[in-house]
DNA sequence: GAGTTTGAAACT
DNA sequence: CAGTTTCAAACTC
């Protein structure tokens, strides 16, 4: 089995990572040997895509470490933390969809839970209670939510659960054996373990959810999960499904909560050797609701803290990332989850938190906000103050701006836990859009990038780091946005760009709302510090660090979304002249002057913030947007004004861009149109320049690398005791007598009248002679000699 | 690297 | 809204 190992898949462009899940969905079914003529309807539906959200509406893939006990414990954590979240919920689904939609929503047992408790040795079961590890075999039996009767389930480990008349999903632990975790569809009463063996009498549909691990869980894997329950020849006899668990939260509404297990979809048979990435594990939490696309939490990790909360998209794609640090304890790292969302819906509503460490945390000190005082906890010398963990969703609201990509949160006292309806806030969950992620840990810090829908269909997993482990502990809350309607700067929230920072003294509630991207700068700039002062070990901190997009470095973020440090002078950085500021980024790394975009000036940052917003409210909206239908997905949203380039320059936007001119521009001349042979020629011209780039640059790595090996190669020979550098052999006198060589073959070439390439090749011999004996010379030794 | 050109942003 | 100015990036030499 190949399992690439989750460090190497953070590695990964989170590009590539969004288009797993969703590409293994396209396998046709009848692409299948096995599922032909075995698979019902309704398993051999096409995958929902976007479009057909409302049959699989999140993908959801729990977890992605290495070990089983981290997965599940991730799995544990993100089902503590949704029902946490939604404590008024009186009810938990989990939901089998889609194409086995025939199949009715399974529920965790029981109905009003949404925790995992062992039942017996090697069958974890969903029930009602405070959380428990999963015993070594990881098998988790759900029951079909007003499905068939007569339960079949296994008891023992290394047993699947077969349902006499439904279906019978598989929970993988990514690809390792005896860890899988069945979902038993049969329903009530029914109890692990009195279903052993049926799994044969009964060819069913499974469905394999995977809980954790690789996002390239390959049949092979589907096969050893299936293994470790003795039914492998069952299995590969049936057909196969993967299901990935998709969450729907609510975050202040009563309504339940609801699991949804969309279909990865492999129809193919356990031996087919075709890839079944489509299942995601492990490292993905998704969710959705079953009107909107799919979106996708990404679980990450980080170990960095970040002194503000950061609660904005990117301009794209649309990241908001709130990051939750909570106090910390020695020996257990700290642990960030990001959650990139698919938010091409209304609604939409991240919210955590986070709290500080070292950092200045300016939002701690925020005055004149009803935060409550930072609890401050310290351990083993240095001290972390807790400043946002969310613990139950009564403490967040969402604060829902309708037309605004950005997605606030609001976050109330956590004693109070009554939040919702507060004026100010569109925090009514009711509706189904409406897609809170709470995370709800003193340990584990999250962060929530939210994606569109255009720029993202597929679940982006993102590994959990080696020592993946989701601490489930709830902590006090800190407010980040005042739980007070705030009229006047509500307004402002429908635009206000990423990396607002309303800071205390400028007229507001003293909070901060930042970007994805600044809070990881903020998490870079505090990661050193955190790391050495905590003495915390960290084994994913470079790794992690190396993902922090950081303006003007090399990250491999910033590689993937290379943005050039600015040069302002005049404008402070405070305008939108300064791609800094437009991007919604703080200056770092800059090479601009009397600088202004940075936490020390909050105060005039805001204030040319609601500046911009108040000539252009759609300032920091990206000018880069989908085009109306049937136009082209990318287009200047305003349209360029160019009179003298042609448009085929940089100074043009849409070029620059790298888009057609639209009917929205301005243009005088317009060259950047489809069919023009000026933006052809210069199309063919860029092409060929990026090809000799690349080949220079690959010459360049190979000729340092040779260079290098030379260097390693010869060294030990110059330090081993006499031993010279090959070049210096070549003395002067050697070169002298070498060229004495070549004119006296020169000279000889003459006399006998030879034609000019007949010399030249003469002398070209002689130098090849004159090479050899000093290779020769310098085998024997220091001195070499050279005779013609 | 300095100077010029360009067009978006800012200003009037 | 149109014209002008300011600004920083893109470009040229």
């Amino acid at each position: 089995m190949d399992v690439v190992s989750p460090e190497l898949n953070i590695l990964l462009p989170d590009e590539i990572m969004d288009t797993e899940a969703i590409v293994m969905d396209d396998d046709p079914p009848a692409e299948s040997p096995t599922a032909s003529g075995q698979s019902q309807p309704s398993d051999d539906a096409p995958i929902p895509m976007e479009t057909d959200v409302l049959a699989v509406p999140e993908i959801v893939s729990l977890c992605s470490d290495a070990t089983p006990t981290q997965r599940t414990q991730a799995l544990t954590t993100s089902i503590t933390t949704d029902s946490t979240l939604c404590s008024t919920t009186s009810a938990t689904q989990l939901l089998l969809t889609p194409s086995i939609a025939s199949s009715s929503p399974l529920t965790l047992r029981p109905a009003t839970a949404s925790t995992l408790t062992s039942t017996s040795p090697g069958v974890v079961s969903l029930t009602s209670g405070g959380l428990q590890k999963l015993s070594a075999n990881h098998q988790i039996i759900l029951n079909k939510v007003a499905s068939s009767p007569g339960a079949d389930t296994t008891r023992s480990p290394g047993t699947t659960t077969i349902t006499p008349g439904g279906q019978k999903f598989m929970v993988t632990a990514i690809g390792k054996s005896g860890q899988s975790i069945v979902l038993q569809l049969p329903h009530t009463g029914s109890k692990p373990g009195s279903g052993q063996g049926e799994a044969k009498a009964h060819p069913q549909h499974f469905k394999v959810l995977t809980i954790g691990g690789r996002t390239d869980l390959k049949p092979v894997m589907v096969g050893q999960a299936v293994s470790s329950a003795s039914q492998v020849s069952t299995l590969q006899a049936q057909q196969l499904k993967t299901v990935q668990i998709a969450k729907k939260t609510q975050v202040s509404s009563a309504g339940p909560i609801k699991f949804i297990i969309t279909k990865a979809v492999n129809n193919k048979g356990l031996t087919a050797q075709t890839s079944v990435s489509n299942v995601i594990t492990g490292r993905v939490l998704s969710t959705s609701s079953p009107v909107t696309s799919p979106r996708t939490i990404t679980l990450s990790e980080t170990l960095s803290s970040s002194s503000k909360i950061a609660i904005s998209p990117l301009k794209s794609p649309s990241k908001l990332t709130v990051v939750s640090v909570a106090s910390q304890v020695p020996n257990s790292p700290q642990k960030s989850v990001s959650l990139p969302l698919n938010m091409a819906h209304l609604g939409q509503q991240i919210l955590v938190q986070q709290s500080t460490a070292t950092s200045p945390a300016k939002v701690v000190s925020s005055h004149s906000t009803p935060m409550k005082p930072v609890q401050t906890v310290t351990v083993g010398g240095p001290q972390f103050k807790t400043i946002f963990p969310l613990s139950t969703s009564s403490n967040v609201q969402q604060i829902q701006v309708p037309g605004s990509r950005f997605h606030y949160v609001r976050l109330v006292t956590a004693t109070t836990g009554s939040s919702t309806g507060q004026a100010g806030s569109h925090c009514t969950n009711s509706s189904m859009t409406a897609k809170p992620m709470v995370v709800n840990t003193a340990q584990v810090r999250m962060s929530v990038p939210i994606i569109p829908a255009q720029t993202m269909k597929q679940v982006v997993p993102k590994p959990l780091t080696s020592s993946g482990q989701l601490l489930t502990t709830q902590t006090q809350q800190r407010l980040i946005m005042p739980a007070t309607p705030l009229p006047q700067i509500q307004p402002n929230l429908t635009n206000l760009p990423p990396g607002t920072v309303l800071a205390p003294g400028s007229g507001n509630m003293g909070y901060a709302v930042l970007p994805a991207h600044y809070v990881t700068q903020l998490q870079q700039s505090a990661y050193v510090t955190l790391a050495s002062s905590s003495g915390f070990p960290n084994p994913t901190g470079i790794q992690t660090q190396a993902r922090l997009p950081l303006n003007g470095l090399s990250t491999s973020d910033a590689a993937s979304r290379p943005r050039k440090p600015c040069n302002c002078n005049k404008s402070q950085c405070l305008k939108l002249y300064c791609d800094c500021f437009a991007n919604g980024e703080f200056c770092q790394n800059c090479n601009c002057t009397n600088c202004f975009n940075n936490l020390e000036h909050e105060t005039e940052r805001a204030k040319a913030i609601k500046a911009c917003l108040d000539r252009n409210p759609e300032a920091f909206k990206p000018k880069i947007g989908k085009g109306k239908e049937g136009e082209s997905d990318r287009r200047h949203s305003k349209g360029c004004n160019c009179k003298r380039s042609g448009c085929l320059k940089n100074y043009c936007e849409c070029y620059e861009a790298k888009i057609m001119c639209s009917s929205t521009c301005k243009c005088v001349g317009c060259k950047n149109f489809e069919e023009s042979p000026e933006r052809k020629t210069l199309m063919h011209l860029a092409d060929a320049a990026e090809v000799r780039v690349q080949q220079q640059t690959a010459a360049k790595t190979k000729l340092s690398s040779q260079i290098s090996d030379l260097f390693t190669r010869t060294t030990p020979s110059i330090t081993s005791g006499g031993g010279r550098m090959p070049f210096t052999f070549v003395t002067k006198e050697v070169a002298e007598a070498t060229c004495e060589c070549l004119l006296e073959q020169a000279e000889q070439a003459e006399l006998i009248q030879q034609p000019q390439a007949t010399a030249e090749r003469m002398i070209l011999e002689e130098f090849g002679r004159c090479l050899m004996r000093i290779i020769s010379s310098a085998g024997k030794t220091d001195c070499p000699s050279i005779n013609c």
